[in-house]
DNA sequence: TGATCCATGTAAGCCGTTACATGATTGG
DNA sequence: CCAATCATGTAACGGCTTACATGGATCA
């Protein structure tokens, strides 16, 4: 009943439930790996409590769904009061977007690092950003009708495909800063000499 | 004493210390405006613990720094543990990196907000890239010897211009899907025609 | 004179992750 | 037959933020 601001986790719950009924198993996997994963990763931990509040507060209902064979669940949707809820809350000014790379941290470092470790990382990242990329096409094709999520799915892939293509420009010049093993100083220098040329 | 491994805080703290002595007051100033800001913005409550933490465990050293006039301070310096503890962190793999935005989940709900909420964000956005890309400058400049530093300014840049781009270039495609006010109702028809017009 | 910078620290409390508990069904 | 998927929840533990406490120096 009470009208205090969300937390993250409920305002992605009425985010979700916005466009249509869904469960707490469904929305922590629109979360994870759907189209708001750009929002949060949030658990099950998370998810099952704030939706208890929200249908406390009148944001949503919950129905109960039994069927046989099939686990029980709970189908939540929202209410009039929770699109209100939802709205006002995106009317109040976002913070600032979020960048977090442990990546970079170790790239800081590349000068004292082994150069196995650098190559790890760069083809995971890289792995990272092509199944990231294939996720935001596939999202892009299931929302042909909406130009909102056709918009933002624009956004995340001109940001994809430039680190994407930053790393593979570049990934080279990273691990030639590597930590030199004994097979790999001429390498090495041979890289070297070929930045130093290209230089001039 | 003990060798469990690092908190994220902890290991800011100790590639902080890497480069160079420093105060508890600094470490905060390097992991919010400096350029540490892309792995993690550490509070005082975070960071004074994480430093005690280290010395006791013999990563880092203290040396009290009394000068009449100014604040006492406690000078940090790393020790060969602290590296080697650094080091071994840094070869785990990385999680992934990670990106999160408010202003994306607004964006999605374009079409339920009113037009100016849009706008105030999209400027906000935009000041907040163009801030980015200041400091990125700032510390590209500041780091011109160090070529590990380079690189992951490089990789900043062309994320954030990347960002920017897309910015400047769709943002009066998404306002003009917020919800019509009555002295707009001509100016979205008339873009919207644009657009039409635009994908034949 | 009042804000901002320098500088260190503590304590409470929140928010969320992790791990656990349960259990039927389907697919490899 | 084992793993994964579907499905909901609880409890403990942890890390971090927020707010508070203190105080001189500098700058507008």
């Amino acid at each position: 009943m009470s009208a205090d601001s969300l937390s993250p986790v409920a305002l992605l719950c009425l985010a979700i439930l916005h466009g249509g009924e869904s469960t707490g198993y469904e929305i922590k996997k629109a979360s994870v790996e759907g189209d708001y994963s750009y929002f949060i990763d949030a658990s099950y931990g998370a998810i099952y409590p704030a939706l208890v509040r929200l249908a406390a507060d009148g944001r949503v209902t919950v129905r109960e769904d039994v069927r046989p064979g099939r686990p029980a669940r709970k189908i939540y949707a929202i209410t009039a009061a929770g699109r209100n809820a939802l709205v006002s809350a995106l009317c109040e000014p976002p913070g600032p977007d979020v960048f977090r790379s442990r990546f970079l941290l170790l790239a800081k470092f590349a000068a004292s690092m082994p150069a196995q470790v650098l190559r790890d990382a760069l083809r995971a990242r890289r792995a990272e950003l092509e199944a990231e990329l294939a996720l935001l096409e596939r999202i892009e094709a299931e929302t042909a009708h909406d130009p909102a999520a056709q918009w933002i799915t624009g956004y995340g892939r001109a940001c994809v495909a430039a680190s994407l293509d930053y790393l593979n420009h570049h990934a080279d010049n990273l691990v030639a800063l590597t930590i030199p093993s004994a097979g790999q100083v001429r390498t090495n220098i041979a890289v070297r000499q070929t930045l130093a040329d290209a230089a001039e």
